[in-house]
DNA sequence: TATTGTTATACTCTATAACTATA
DNA sequence: TATAGTTATAGAGTATAACAATA
């Protein structure tokens, strides 16, 4: 059976993207949450302090989207508000999101560590490099 | 502002696949049709008579999920069936189909050069290899 | 005038379960 | 017993437009 897309690297971009996420997301439901939620929580750890837009800049996601996506983590007693100015609103994980959140990260960190494994060690040091040079959106 | 995710693997992986493929998207748009549909018509193309069921299992798209989608590719009269045996038909692509996937190939063909060439040449022969190792789902 | 948070909504993609007809 | 096609449906994720309050 030809496969005339699996050379191409669009293609194989997105397969192996789906099937790592997927993986990472498997391993995360054990915790109750999803890679986008663990993901926002590293982006407030890093920088305490930042609005859910410029937050929602950062992780690709527009505004309007990370309304619920901010509620929802808020509700779980895992992030805070603190408001900045009139329109403006500090997030920062509560100190049971902080706890939570170390949890999750071990469990990135393995399989980050693990994704990067499955690649010969004398290509390992190009995989960031060259998936930066592939994503030319900022 | 930091960014914590910017040097993990399969943070690269997804973002650059959403961006790219975007960007494809954005490309066929003018031609009326959608990534999966042109990757469809390749797999169709490069295995003529092939079933709906095994197109969807190349392609990581559940059978359920196959029937409006080659329903639709029908109804433009890009693709026709042929019942091979009680349960199964085989797909294959119209004139009109053939003609109209040549002009959605020179896109794809253009827009994947280009994404190589986003890559210094030196590192451009590991790119497809390690997308392929990081693609464990097969 | 631009930005933040917000609401509402629509659209696509994906996942699951079930059914039938056939191999 | 396994497979192909199908239906229906639910859940994500994403995109757009609009609005009020504020900078």
């Amino acid at each position: 059976m030809a496969d005339p897309l699996s050379s191409l690297p669009g293609y194989l971009l997105r397969r192996a993207s789906a099937a790592t996420l997927a993986e990472l997301n498997q391993r995360l439901m054990g915790e109750g949450v999803n890679h986008a939620d663990a993901s926002l929580m590293l982006v407030i750890h890093a920088n305490p302090g930042i609005t859910q837009s410029e937050a929602g800049r950062m992780l690709g996601i527009q505004r309007a989207n990370m309304v619920p996506f901010v509620a929802r983590l808020e509700t779980r007693g895992w992030l805070q508000r603190e408001q900045v100015d009139g329109r403006s609103q500090g997030l920062s994980l509560t100190g049971a999101g902080a706890t939570a959140m170390a949890k999750w990260r071990t469990v990135i960190d393995a399989f980050e560590a693990e994704l990067l494994e499955r690649v010969p060690a004398e290509l390992r040091c190009h995989v960031v490099p060259i998936l930066r040079y592939l994503w030319n959106d900022r």
